[in-house]
DNA sequence: TGTACATCAGTGAACGCGCGTTCACTGATGTAC
DNA sequence: TGTACATCAGTGAACGCGCGTTCACTGATGTAC
């Protein structure tokens, strides 16, 4: 039975949308031309009427997952002014992502991104970029109003951030589903907090970073 | 030119390092009967008189670097009595362990073992399971000896140990090699003690973790 | 110490499978006049 | 409004490549007597 002709720009995103949906689903090493193009309805050589191969339909999904990303940036950005606050909505966002899709973790540890070509490492790196950049803007924020500790550059905090979600959705795709990741992200979250604070009751008119330092040392 | 014949157990330990070698060089993509064949120096056949298939030769790899990780437990335990201390060293040990053969975060997330089998999933979450129990014990004896904050379960603390120098292994392979990882973890390493540490010029008589949680709150 | 036989590691040809990709075609949709 | 033609999406057969694996064989090593 023949499919019914459809404009390629719409063909492109179905595509797009069929092969990331397999990767939730079914894993990385079960994404390949046949299984998306029935996904879509059409035959496996109809795909190259839209995509020039199959890097480029990895393409379009990694431009899916980058966009998913920035959208979360901006709503945290958009809904929560306190640095802090934001910090945890964006954690929490986050980890939701993650566990709606696991496709998220499968595809940057993919030995076709991760280890494969050059092209699309580079590709992964600009989206983590991305997002470091991202959390590093909110903890400059902090920064500049004093909630957050100075002495240490945003890139290096950002990158804990970062490492509050990842071995955690390691251990939860490892377990099945089982680890309870939210749990423990809460609880890191704590921790965390607790580390880069700057608490506000003064005492004796120092810097917040330097009131941190002296609690801490001593 | 016919190889010379080797005991079988020798041939085993050859082939282990040698998917190892090419997994480090080449990236585990590049990893195949016949490559590591060539690198033993028999013909691609030749391997199933030592291993059932590719999937076993993979155990083996998977073996090693199972043993690898215990070697750096028990050195760091052997090594250094202060418990922050011996996470300091753990963490070196870790990262340079990492640095020197870029091999085990592209095995660890590869699509044949974090996408792949059941049972080679099963494998790899016993490894980090067993790193993670190791970190925790570290931890844990610190919290009874005081030095370590105790309102937070050992494995949370693990957990986010990890976080230091997971995010920081991607970044670092995503760079090619250009991010400093070590600099990066050493920062981090201070946020993470500065958050866990119990200070010991005790004023009140409280615990070392009712202190440190005063001292945060406010 | 030598001979006969069993065991075992190494060989090369061939198979089979998955899978991405090409290509000549068909037929539907859109456009010019 | 109708006709002729160009464009473009969908089709199915076939190709080619990589790669894991099998199998009958060869020849070396080890062992029993």
């Amino acid at each position: 039975m023949r499919a019914r002709k459809v404009k390629t720009e719409i063909r492109q995103d179905q595509i797009a949308r069929a092969a990331l949906s397999i990767v939730v689903s079914q894993g990385l090493e079960k994404l390949n031309v046949a299984a998306v193009a029935e996904k879509v309805g059409i035959v496996p050589s109809g795909i190259y009427r839209h995509f020039k191969g199959k890097e480029a339909v990895l393409d379009a999904v990694l431009d899916f997952i980058s966009s998913r990303m920035h959208t979360n940036l901006t709503a945290a950005r958009n809904d929560i002014k306190d640095p802090l606050e934001r910090l945890h909505a964006l954690l929490q966002r986050h980890i939701q992502m993650i566990q709606q899709n696991r496709a998220i973790p499968q595809i940057i540890f993919s030995d076709e991104i991760f280890g494969g070509q050059p092209q699309k490492k580079e590709k992964l790196y600009g989206i983590i970029k991305g997002l470091l950049a991202g959390v590093g803007d909110v903890i400059q924020e902090g920064q500049e109003h004093g909630h957050i500790r100075a002495d240490m550059k945003p890139p290096t905090l950002a990158l804990m951030f970062l490492g509050l979600i990842q071995p955690a959705a390691i251990i939860w795709h490892l377990s099945g589903g089982a680890f309870d990741i939210r749990e423990h992200a809460e609880k890191a979250w704590k921790v965390y907090r607790d580390a880069i604070v700057v608490t506000h009751v003064s005492p004796k008119g120092k810097t917040p970073a330097e009131r941190h330092m002296r609690v801490k040392g001593s």
